[in-house]
Formats: structure tokens, sequence, C-alpha cells
DNA sequence: AACTATTTATAAGA
DNA sequence: TTCTTATAAATAGTT
């Protein structure tokens, strides 16, 4: 949307690329402002400059809670798709709880001590903690349970692969010897089998 | 842009707005991802709608170091706001803008405004954020890693347990026939192994 | 930073 | 959801 078509790679000429960005970013930042405002969603934009400077925005919600709810989001998908039930209390997102409390604070704006909402905040502190705990509390038991597999897995294979050389190996010594047909069965035998590396 | 001039505010309609989100959605990613391109940047963005569901998407570095690096500057801008009288020394992590900042509270213990500490709440909740996001996420690269390995380690076991198979097999078949001795070592002998489970 | 010819995004409709 | 199209908006190159 200019004099001309712009293609969508690097641009090469220094102070072109500069103001573009600078233009740009304007735009982004305006558009996400629009969606937020438009369709009553949070947004949350982080810009880093090549030469590294940070430009961030954020509409709906604060950044600290769009990223809050990225890192929820994802201990949540990760529950579900690894089926692992947890037995933390239903408090809902965090997200919610907070939005229940600034209602809380809005709705009764005076007639409520500070002494309650002090509790409250605790309250809701202390389940905030013990969700996040949950949460890495299970992704470590998790990684842990891997790991142990893992070791299993490693060792079995070993014990597979040794086997196979001492196959190997005792038919290399079957070959020197005479062996008759009728001992077969009850000695190692020779194998040529390619390794399983 | 569009048939009709959209006021920016919140579209009561409740399909066109979801239709509008997702229209707009994909329009800023477009415009986030023509951004990182064009100019060299990186950029993460974060879209939570109304319902929830949250929507992330990043170019050039991954949404985690962007947000990494926000929780970088946030960090310096603590050891700025924290180091106004003396000299700036390196402080590289949360970890030692904590310590510093105890040191301070214990120091100062009463000659700290309300203000200064208000903000310091802040900023230290925006540390907390961005050290839990990314706490999260690596730990799910480590559980996708661990995964992976697994996979490979099974599939390696599957094939040491069926060339033994294969073994025992032929060696079930060179059983009947009768082999001389000359022979052993170009057929598959039979071997009886406990199979490792 | 302003201007404007163009391109691009998108609102409404299907 | 996806496509179409009239129109609004963004912006590339210019001043």
């Amino acid at each position: 949307m200019g004099r001309k078509k712009l293609e969508i790679k690097r641009i090469e000429n220094k102070s072109s690329r500069q103001v573009t960005f600078s233009k740009r970013r304007n735009g982004l930042i305006e558009k996400a402002r629009q969606l937020s405002v438009l369709c009553d969603a949070s947004v949350a934009l982080l810009v880093v400059s090549a030469s590294g400077k940070l430009y961030n925005f954020s509409a709906g919600d604060s950044l600290v809670k769009v990223i809050d709810r990225y890192g929820e989001q994802h201990a949540d998908d990760d529950r579900k798709a690894l089926d692992l039930q947890s037995e933390a209390p239903k408090y809902g997102s965090h997200h919610e709880l907070l939005e229940l409390v600034e209602r809380k604070l809005v709705e009764s704006n005076s007639d409520v001590s500070v002494d309650s909402l002090v509790q409250l905040e605790n309250h809701l502190e202390t389940a905030l903690s013990v969700t996040r705990a949950r949460k890495t509390e299970l992704l470590l038991k998790l990684v842990d349970s891997l790991k142990e597999q893992e070791k299993l897995l490693k060792e079995e294979n070993q014990g597979l692969a040794s086997q196979m050389e001492k196959n190997n190996l005792a038919g290399a010594e079957a070959d020197k010897m005479e062996v008759s047909p009728g001992q077969i069965s009850d000695i190692n035998c020779p194998v040529t089998l390619p390794l399983l590396y």
C-alpha cells in the first residue's frame, strides 16, 4: 500500500528500513489496539528492533497478565495432553480470579473493609501459589519418570546388544571347533548380525 | 477498510464480533510477520479472545526469547531505579536483583517511600511472570525431548528384539534339518535367549 | 514530518 | 468457515 508494491523481504537500505520500521511498528500497535477494543480481547505485543531496542504494547489486560496467561495455558494444555489429573483445587484461571477481584473492588468500592480485602488477597495468593507449585511439581515428576524410562530402555538395549555380541563371539569360537549337528541347539551358535547401533 | 467505516468501539453483535476477531487477528499476525521480515526485527504477539482462548505468534526470535528480553530490560530498569546513588555493578540476573532488593529493604527500613516500593513491587511482579513463563517453557521443551528420546529407544529395542526373534526361528528351522558344521557360520543359528521384556 | 498514489485490509454480504 | 467486492485504511516513495 504505497507508491509501489513492496516485496516482503529484508529492506537493504538502512534508512528506509528504519523509516519503515517506525511506520509499521506504529501501524501494528494501532491494529492491536483496535482488535482489543473491537473484539473485547487482550493483546500483548513485543517488538525488538534490529538494534536491540524493545517496544512493548498491551491492551485489555496488562502485559504481565497476558504473559502469565501464556504460561498457564501451556501448563493446562500439557496436563490435558498428558492425561494427568491434577488434584489441585479448581480455582479457575488466574485471569478470571483477577477479574473477579477487580469486579469486587469496583462494585463494593467503599463498603468493603480493607481487612477483608487483605484477607481476600492472601487467600488468592495462596491459591495462586498452590496452583503454580502443583504445576511445577507435575512437570518435574513427569520429567523424572521420563528420565527413568529412558534409563530402563537404555539398559535393555545394552542387554540385547551385548547378548548379540556374545552370540557373535561364541559363534566365532564354534567355527573353529568341530561341532556336531546334535550339539547345535545346546550351545550359542555363531550369528553374523549387523549390530544395531 | 470495508464497505462502511467502522467505529473503533466494542462490536455488540456477537457473531460479527467473532468474525472480525478472526479476520483482524490474522491480519495482525501477517503484519507482525511482515514487520519482522522487512525490518529484521523480532516480534512476539499474544492475543487472548474474550472467551479466554490464547493465540500466540512470534517471528525473528522465539516467543520465549522475546519475552526474556522484555524481562531483562525490566531487570535493567529495576537496577537503575535502585542504583540511583551507588555505582552500577553488573547484576546479571533476577536472583541478584532480589538479593539487592532484600539488602535495600533491610538497610533503609523506614526511609523508603511507599511509591518507590509500589514501583518496585510492580517490577518484581513482572520479573516473576517472565521467569515463570520461561520456567514452564523450558520444562515443556525438556518433556518433549525426553519423549522423543523414549520413542527412539523403543524403536531400537523393537529392532533388536525382532532380530533375535528371527534368529530364534531360523535356529528352530536349522534344528530340523541336518546341518553340517561347515554351514554353521552361513546360516542363522538357534539361540534360546530369555527375551528381555 | 507531510503528502498522495497505490496497495492492502477488511466490512458486509453471500 | 470461506469467497467476493466495494471501500476504508495503511503506507512506499517523494518532498
